[in-house]
DNA sequence: GATCCACGGGAATACACGGATG
DNA sequence: CATCCGTGTATTCCCGTGGATC
C-alpha cells in the first residue's frame, strides 16, 4: 500500500470500526497510478511509443482487449506517467498561437464519453494542449477547429492524444475519430483505446498499430482485489478464499470484480459488519448483470440521464413493468425536474444504448394493442446507487 | 449577436391482433 | 389459406426553442 492510501485511511478513521475506508480505492471506475499485473502490456506500449523519446510520433495505433481487461487502467497510466516525465525534460509554454520549441510531443488523454461531439473533440484535445482555457460554447466549431490547427501548426512540437473508449453506442468508431483527427495535422498523432476486435473493423480503417490487451489471468485479479481491499477497507475485511472465488466468479473482468466488491462491502457496511460476509459477497456477485455497462459509462452520462436512472433503479416492480409506467413514477419522483416526454425518451434512449434493457411482456390474451416492455437495468444499480449518492452528497 | 446542446413535443412508423376480404 | 385492414399501443424520429456562455 502506498503511502497515500495509508494516509487517507488513517484520516478518513475516525476511531470506529468503519468497514469501507475508502469508496474510491474500490470504484470499478477509478484506476489506481500503477497497475497491478500488466507489466507485458505495459512494455508493449512503451515499444510503441518508443519513438517519442527521440522526438518523434509513433504510428497511429489501437488498443483493443474485452471488457475490464485494464485497458483505460494502463493507457491512463502511461498517458499519467509520460505527461509527467516528459514536460519536465522541457519546460514549455503553450497558447493557442504559439508554442515554443520542444523536443518531446505532448501527451493528451481524451475520453470519448465525454467528447461525443466534433465540437467536444476538438475541444477536449486544444484543452489538452493550451495553456490558456478554451471555451465551450459562444464560437463555433470552424473556430474551435482552426484554432486546434493553429496549435498544430509548428511543426517542430507534436501531440500524441489517446482516445478512450471508442466505439461504444453512445461514443464515436474509430473510423469516426480517423475521420476527424487524420486532417489536422502530421503533428497530431493518436492512439485509440476500444472493446471490438480488429477482425470486426474495416481495413481501411485501422491504423497500422494493432496493440492487444488480453483478459486477467485469475491470479493477476487476486492480486487486484487484494490490492483494491486493503487500500480501500478495513484491515482483513476480506478473507483470502473469498477474494479467490471473487477473482474466479468474475473470469479476468476487473471491472465485474471491482464492482461485486463494493456491493459487497457496502452491504456487509450497512449491516453493521467488520469484515465481508460469505453472504455479502454472494449478493454483491447476484447484483451485477452478466455482461454488466461499466459503471464509467453510466457516471459519464448527462447529469438528466443520471437523474432518471437513479429514479428508476428505487422503483418498484410493478412501476417498472412498462415504460409507460416508469414514466409517470420517474417524472412524479422527488428531484426530478423533467417533462414525462422526456423522461420517456431517456428511457428509450437508456435501452437503445443498452444501459438498459426493455424486456416485452408476453402476451396476455384479451390485451389490445401492442405490448409494453419492462425496464431492466443492465449496470451495477448498487454501485451506482452509491456513488450517486456520494456525489451529490445524500 | 453567435454558438452548442439539452429539452420538449409531436408526427411518423412499427407492432400486435382480430376480423374482413380475396 | 394468405393478405389486408382497422384499431389501439409502443417506439422511433426529427426539429424548433431556449438556456447558458462567449
Amino acid at each position: 500500500m502506498d503511502l497515500k492510501s495509508r494516509i487517507r485511511r488513517r484520516q478518513r478513521n475516525d476511531g470506529s470500526t468503519r468497514l469501507v475506508v475508502d469508496y474510491d480505492a474500490i470504484n470499478p471506475a477509478v484506476h489506481v497510478e500503477e497497475p497491478t499485473g500488466r507489466g507485458p502490456v505495459l512494455e508493449r506500449l512503451l515499444d510503441y511509443v518508443e519513438p517519442v523519446f527521440e522526438g518523434d510520433l509513433p504510428p497511429d495505433a489501437y488498443v483493443f482487449g474485452p471488457s475490464g481487461s485494464g485497458k483505460s487502467a494502463v493507457v491512463t497510466a502511461l498517458f499519467e506517467q509520460l505527461r509527467r516525465v516528459l514536460s519536465q525534460s522541457a519546460s514549455i509554454i503553450h497558447t493557442s498561437t504559439r508554442v515554443l520549441t520542444s523536443d518531446t510531443p505532448t501527451f493528451v488523454y481524451v475520453d470519448a464519453r465525454e467528447a461525443a461531439s466534433d465540437f467536444a473533440l476538438y475541444h477536449a484535445i486544444l484543452d489538452g494542449i493550451v495553456e490558456e482555457t478554451v471555451p465551450q460554447q459562444g464560437i463555433g466549431l470552424d473556430s474551435i477547429r482552426s484554432r486546434l490547427q493553429d496549435a498544430l501548426e509548428p511543426y517542430d512540437s507534436s501531440v500524441l492524444v489517446a482516445v478512450d473508449h471508442v466505439g461504444e453506442p453512445e461514443t464515436y468508431g474509430l473510423a469516426e475519430i480517423a475521420g476527424r483527427l487524420e486532417p489536422m495535422a502530421d503533428s497530431l498523432g493518436w492512439t485509440a483505446i476500444g472493446r471490438a476486435a480488429p477482425a470486426s473493423i474495416a481495413d481501411d480503417v485501422l491504423p497500422p498499430e494493432r496493440i492487444e490487451v488480453p483478459s486477467y489471468e485469475r491470479h493477476a485479479l487476486v492480486d487486484i482485489v487484494t490490492e483494491r481491499a486493503s487500500s480501500g477497507l478495513a484491515r482483513r475485511a476480506l478473507q483470502h478464499e473469498e477474494t479467490r472465488q471473487l477473482a474466479s466468479w468474475a473470469d479476468g473482468n476487473a471491472h465485474d470484480a471491482l464492482a461485486a466488491l463494493f456491493a459487497a462491502a457496502h452491504r456487509a457496511a450497512g449491516s453493521g459488519r467488520s469484515r465481508i460476509h460469505h453472504e455479502d459477497l454472494s449478493a454483491g456477485m447476484d447484483g451485477i448483470p452478466r455482461p454488466s455497462v461499466s459503471i464509467g459509462r453510466v457516471l459519464a452520462l448527462s447529469d438528466n440521464r443520471k437523474v432518471v436512472l437513479r429514479a428508476l433503479i428505487d422503483l418498484d416492480e410493478a412501476a417498472r413493468e412498462s415504460v409507460d409506467a416508469a414514466t409517470a413514477a420517474i417524472a412524479a419522483s422527488d428531484g426530478v425536474d423533467l417533462s414525462e416526454s422526456t423522461v420517456k425518451r431517456f428511457l428509450y434512449e437508456l435501452a437503445e444504448a443498452g444501459i438498459t434493457e426493455r424486456v416485452t411482456h408476453p402476451r396476455s390474451t384479451g390485451e389490445i394493442g401492442r405490448p409494453p416492455s419492462r425496464v431492466e437495468p443492465r449496470f451495477p444499480t448498487l454501485v451506482f446507487r452509491q456513488l450517486y449518492d456520494l456525489r451529490s452528497g445524500v
